[in-house]
DNA sequence: TTGAAAACATGACGCATATCATATTATTTT
DNA sequence: AAAATAATATGATATGCGTCATGTTTTCAA
C-alpha cells in the first residue's frame, strides 16, 4: 500500500462516478484536492470491518470484494464485488463511527479516498449531489439486498447459477470471469461450505454450463444457467 | 381502507419522522397539503409489490410487516416490521417505478401518504433534509442487512433468538409484544418453516425462556436468549 | 349455535448439505 | 530444485431441518 505518484485531479477523471456529475466545479476541486490516491496489491485489506469511518472509496482500479465478518463463525459473508468506476462506503455516512464491513483486493488496486466529513458536507450543501447518492445508494442496497433475501429460498444449485449471473451481469460485465475467486470466495457469497462449491463446479463442467481454467471461469451456457437460478 | 375523517397539518403532527426537522415551514406545508391520509383495517394490504411507486408511507398508527414474495416459493421473507413513527419506502426513491415489496397492516392503521415526486423535489432542493433521509435510509438498511446476514450463520434456536431480541428492542420497544405475530409471520421473518416455528417455540416455552399466551408473546429471560442467539 | 375453515401441534420420515478424513494438485518459500 | 504450505478434490458419514400425514384447537361466518 502505497500513495500513487501521480494524482490525478477529479475534474477530468475519465470513469469518475456519474454521482459526481452535479457537483459544481469549485466542489469537484474540494473533492480533488482532499482525496488521497492511494495503490494496494493483490490480497491486501483495503478497509477493515470495526475501524474507524474517515472516507468513501472510488475504485479507479481493479476488483475488491466487500464482506462481513462474524463473531461465532469462521466463515464471512461476501456482501458484494466492485468493480472500477464503483463507490463504495456510501452506507457509512452519516452512520456510525466504525466501518460495519471489510473490503479487501483481489487484483491490484488504484482507489481514490475521499474525505467523508466533506462528502457528507457537500451532500447538505448540495441537494441534486444528495439526490444523485441517494439513487445509487438504494439502487445498489436493493440488488443486494434481492440477491440474499432470494439466495434463501434457492437450494446450493440454484444459488451458484444465481451468483455467476450477478457476476457476469454486474461486476464483470462479460461471460468471463476476469478475476480469479477461489472456491472459498464463492463460498462465501453464495453463504454455503466450500466443498459444496467444488462439487457444484464440478456438475455444471460435466454438464458444459461452464469452463474453468485455472480457475478463471467462463460461462458457456447460459440459458441453462438461467434456469437452475429460477428453478432454486 | 377508508380516508380518515380528520386530516391533520403535518406541521403539528406530534410524532412524525425526525427526518422532517429540517423542511421549512412552506415545504411542510407542501407535504401536509399533498399528503393522503389513510385508514387500513388490520390484514389489508396497504401496498402490493410489483404495483406502481406513487408515493412514501408514513406509519402514523398501528402496526405493519414489510415482506417480499417470490416467482418460485410459495413463502415470503418478511423484511422488517414497522411501528408508529416510521416511514416507509424511501428505499423506493429514484428507483424502478413499480413497488419492490409489499406491506400488509398487522393492527389497525393510520398511514399518512406523501407524493413521491414531491418528496424527490424537496430533496433535489433542500440538502438537509436529503441528508437526513440518507442517514435514515443508512440506518435502517444497514440494521436489516446485518439481520438478514447473521441469520444466514445461525440454526433455527438461534434465529428465532436473534428475531425476538429485535422485536424487542427495535419494535415492540418492550418485553411483551404488542401484536399478535402467527407461527408464519414468525417463520417469514426467520426464513424457516412454520412448523419449525411451533417446535422451537415449545422448546423456549418449556426453558422459560418465553411466555406464549394467545400468541402474545413475552420474553421471560433475556440473557438466555441472547445467548441462544450469540451461540447460533 | 353449528359447521367450516384456518391456525396450531406433533410424530415419522427423507433429503440436502455440512463435516470429517484423506488425497491430490497448485503455489509459495527457502 | 526441494520443502512447505495452501487450495482443490472426493468419498463416507452425520444431522439439521423440511415435508408429509394426521390430529387438535381456535376463529370466523352463516
Amino acid at each position: 500500500m502505497i500513495k500513487a505518484p501521480e494524482s490525478y485531479s477529479c475534474i477530468d477523471c475519465k470513469n469518475r462516478s456519474e454521482c459526481f456529475a452535479n457537483l459544481t466545479e469549485p466542489e469537484l476541486k474540494l473533492v480533488s484536492e482532499s482525496k488521497l490516491n492511494i495503490k494496494f496489491n493483490k490480497g491486501e485489506i483495503i478497509r477493515k470491518q470495526g475501524s474507524f469511518v474517515t472516507s468513501v472509496l472510488f475504485l479507479k482500479e481493479g476488483f475488491v470484494k466487500v464482506y462481513k465478518e462474524f463473531d461465532h463463525s469462521e466463515q464471512n459473508s461476501i456482501i458484494n464485488f466492485n468493480k472500477p468506476g464503483d463507490l463504495i462506503g456510501l452506507t457509512d455516512i452519516f452512520g456510525e463511527s466504525s466501518v460495519t464491513f471489510s473490503v479487501a483486493a483481489l487484483t491490484d488496486c488504484q482507489v481514490c479516498c475521499i474525505n467523508i466529513r466533506l462528502f457528507e458536507k457537500l451532500l447538505v450543501e448540495n441537494g441534486k449531489f444528495a439526490a444523485d447518492v441517494i439513487k445509487s445508494i438504494n439502487y445498489q442496497t436493493s440488488a443486494l439486498f434481492d440477491y440474499q433475501l432470494q439466495s434463501n429460498h434457492k437450494q446450493l444449485h440454484g444459488r451458484i447459477a444465481k451468483a455467476f449471473l450477478v457476476l457476469t451481469d454486474h461486476v464483470f460485465m462479460s461471460n468471463t470471469f476476469g478475476v480469479y475467486l477461489s472456491r472459498n470466495d464463492i463460498a462465501e457469497f453464495t453463504n454455503m461450505s466450500s466443498m459444496s462449491v467444488v462439487r457444484i463446479l464440478k456438475d455444471f463442467k460435466e454438464d458444459q454450463v461452464i469452463e474453468d481454467k485455472n480457475g478463471y471461469i467462463k460461462i458457456l451456457n447460459r440459458d441453462k444457467l438461467e434456469n437452475i437460478s429460477k428453478l432454486g
